[in-house]
DNA sequence: CCAATGAGTAGCAAATTGCAACCAAAATGA
DNA sequence: TCATTTTGGTTGCAATTTGCTACTCATTGG
């Protein structure tokens, strides 16, 4: 499967050489990472979407259009008719590692502590442990043991 | 140290009982975590995020607003009149591994083979391993080996 | 003293979002 | 069979958000 860069004709970089940046323009606006959290629990057609997010249906048109563009949904037509199903691609089903830091950040911080939420588990039904970046020896790093180099 | 909902009066969760939306309230703007990602790597000064992100002022004026409301930083006056410096609170130093995940996305899947881009590196300068999500007994987990309980 | 810097405000134009109404093809159901 | 509902949109318009440019006003630095 070759790799393209995804970026669509006329679109352009926040900040070409920064990868955050890159991710943020492709699925950083307010519905999209919404949309694919719906798709990794099971959402397919475009009703699904609209009632599980609430956006509104122009809006929802436009993302996944977009999303589609860049390669992170496949827009498939069901062999009956007109139905279409939205599926995560590859790269959008990478996305879950993003999801899961996002989720497991807001339950330690968006949440007080005796609010319920969801939760999401293994195939066991247990809670999935928290992510935890570490060095290339498997030590847990944080902001001030890590360092960006701006160069290559 | 207390716990509060960072929820500032009159805001609403475009989801309230999901955690990845809250977190996409938070900070799930086109800006916030890119101000986040320059408070990491160093920058503190108004003038440091508006060089370093390029965003409009008055724009700037309001995240930087927001996100103090919200507890992701934490604005000190120097004692030495007019200089404010932003500071990443310990909720704002946690997002590290969201923007660790959304880092290792783009250089995965935002760029062609060829291109360059920067790169975060531990203490020793090696580059980090990819982060991944595991079960709770440390066997990897993807899409399709886990689910969202939205009871509690 | 004078210029430059830091941290904003104010006013307005452009772009993005959201709401409500409309539409046509296909599936459903009485 | 034939009306109704469902699906996947589009269109027009209003409200909100963003971005640009120009202004402040208080320090610093020389």
């Amino acid at each position: 499967m070759a790799r393209t860069a995804p970026r669509a004709e006329g679109m352009s970089w926040t900040d070409p050489a920064c990868p955050v940046a890159r991710t943020l323009d492709l699925v950083g606006d307010r519905w999209s990472l919404l949309i694919i959290r719906d798709a990794m629990d099971g959402a397919r057609a475009f009703t699904d979407f609209q009632h599980r997010t609430g956006i509104a249906r122009n809006i929802l048109t436009d993302r996944l259009r977009r999303l589609v563009e860049r390669g992170i949904l496949d827009r498939q037509t069901a062999p009956t008719g007109r139905r279409q199903n939205y599926v995560l691609t590859e790269a959008g089903r990478d996305l879950f590692t993003v999801i899961v830091a996002a989720r497991q950040w807001g339950e330690r911080h968006a949440f007080a502590p005796a609010e319920a939420h969801s939760v999401l588990v293994d195939e066991g039904g247990l809670p999935l442990p928290e992510l935890r970046p570490t060095d290339a020896h498997g030590r847990p790093v944080d902001v001030d043991t890590t360092s960006v180099l701006h160069d290559r």
